[in-house]
DNA sequence: CTGAAAGCGCTAACAA
DNA sequence: TTGTTAGCGCTTTCAG
């Protein structure tokens, strides 16, 4: 392969400065049109392409956009992250991907990613900076945005995860039931902090209903559908069994539904589950569920970071979207049996 | 924030040479230790990160891997990615993601990234080339690695889906099914080149078992659950409907169980299903399937291509790598009904 | 062991 | 309208 041409081989195969062929490369009006000619099918000829690295030195931009998400089994951050990439996709940015999977390897990254010469913003879904983290990046110069998760210092597009975790409780509730169990992934990592604020909607739903909280109603493990089968056997096994569980996740919900067809309970006859998210397989098995926009979450995300980006008034406030949940109900919820 | 340090800031500071401050950001042994001290001391006063772009274009090298796939949509996409993304996450190479819907996007990308000066290596997944665009990539100068496609001229890792589609409709054969449908995308396609070969398999299977092919027990469709289903739900609906249902993948495979169940018709007393690929949903449904490494493609892809990137030797012949396929029967085949 | 200086390929004043 | 030239921040000969 011969080597690459540079913008000086054009420059002198077009008989013409080097500054004419960046010129045309970044079509300025200020050039005679013969001469462009001249150029570009010096370019043509040479088949050159310019070598972006040069140019983001020259123009100190990186143009990329780093994107911190928890390593991507969940359906959720993969669907999050498409829209992320649609939204980036015929933009001028590199997408870069890092897929964290313990705290010390995210603050790895907040560390070597909080600096404008790496990138030229910075994209974290589902991941929540902790306070020396969020102050570090926004006092790094470089635009970050938070896709699922919060911070007051930093841009951030969420939805209102107490408020969903009230209102699927309340669905229950409306439905007549009283036993309703709470199933999540671990409350206290610093990891996830969503899956906290829906167990706070749920406690403060089942609260204002005048129930007492069941600690044997409350149960969690790590994330996964597996997982959520073995905790929903659990709680089905109890000397009182909840007539209605309330699933974090809808993947967690599936691993519900698992649990019931494996021990012969039907729901939602005998169990109501609702779930939460609105992936894609929740419609496929009927399943009641919170419906958070969670393609779309990655392409606001990606948006809200393009404009902060175009105006490099760094030290704009940070903005909020708040997304809209939707409560769908589909066939896994109905009132308890005996009513 | 403060403006970036640069090296020269650093090379003041301890009052040496930028020569030597970059002796010992890389490690050169020719440094006193002493100087190295105050070298360091330097960096850590001035809070300095090497400029990444500056590096690269100093070295000539992009440190950057492009990985191609196809919107990913698909549960076996990601699963590769992952594996990519896994393998690479160590090492000095960021991962610019690339994903392509169309044809003409893929060709797209494949032009802009068949360049040293874009990217160090490329990853192409699901993505079978073109003559001309192989031609092109392996000339261009940037080692590149294909996984889940195959071209004579690249490097690959794959699987042989020929023999994978025959031993999956083997094992109904064996079981005594004669009418024996397959379920696919479209197979015209030259973007999936997996699925052709499936059938290919297939066919095969059933010639030598001397069953005449049934054109109507042959449909496909764009790739999804419900399509699958709804494509189920036509073969089910045929005057001579088949027994058994061999779908290209497990996603489809899905999809015809949900069919099935919508219907009521009982797998596998009534019609037994098979899929491909043995994606995590697989196991959790019970899905008997023709397994194929995802994760580990992923893995072995960016293994070959690092080592490709080590001996820049880059006449060196294109490599291929095949990874087993593993029938794994669970509980959605049996014999048909009335043997 | 250390420093001076050239160069990576491009952009953008500044001059003409 | 076009050309000259000084950077961008780093690496790497080549001298000393």
């Amino acid at each position: 392969m011969p080597a690459e041409a540079t913008i000086r081989d054009v420059a002198k195969q077009a008989r013409v400065s080097v500054a004419t062929v960046s010129r045309v490369l970044n079509n300025s009006p200020a050039v005679r049109e013969g001469t462009r000619q001249r150029v570009l099918d010096a370019i043509a000829e040479l088949n050159y392409i310019p070598n972006p690295i040069a140019r983001r030195l020259s123009l100190g931009r990186t143009h990329t956009i780093a994107v911190v998400l928890p390593l991507f089994t969940l359906p959720s951050f993969v669907e999050r992250l498409r829209g992320v990439q649609q939204e980036l996709a015929d933009n001028e940015y590199d997408l870069v991907l890092y897929s964290v999977e313990t705290p010390q390897q995210r603050d790895e990254y907040f560390a070597k990613l909080a600096s404008p010469s790496r990138v030229d913003g910075l994209l974290l879904i589902s991941l929540p900076p902790s306070d020396e983290y969020a102050e570090r990046l926004s006092h790094s110069g470089v635009p970050t945005v938070l896709v699922d998760a919060y911070h007051p210092n930093l841009s951030r597009v969420i939805v209102d995860d107490v408020d969903g975790g009230y209102r699927a409780t309340r669905h229950l509730l409306e439905l007549g039931h009283t036993k309703i169990a709470f199933l999540s992934d671990y409350l206290e990592t610093p990891f996830q902090q969503s899956m906290r604020q829906r167990y706070v909607g749920y406690r403060r739903a089942l609260e204002e209903a005048g129930i007492d909280f069941r600690p044997e109603y409350h149960v969690w493990d790590t994330h996964g559908r597996p997982e959520a089968r073995e905790m929903a056997k659990g709680l089905l096994a109890l000397p009182d069994p909840p007539t209605a569980i309330f699933a974090a996740s809808d993947t967690q919900a599936i691993g519900v539904m698992d649990a019931a067809r494996e021990i012969g309970i039907r729901i939602p006859e005998q169990l109501s589950v609702i779930g939460y998210d609105g992936i894609r397989d929740a419609e496929y098995v009927n399943l009641t569920t919170m419906h958070q926009p969670l393609f779309e979450s990655g392409v606001l995300g990606a948006r809200l970071l393009l404009a902060s980006l175009q105006n490099d008034s760094q030290a704009n406030a940070p903005q909020e979207k708040v997304l809209p949940l939707e409560l769908i109900v589909r066939k896994t919820t109905a009132p308890p049996p005996g009513r």
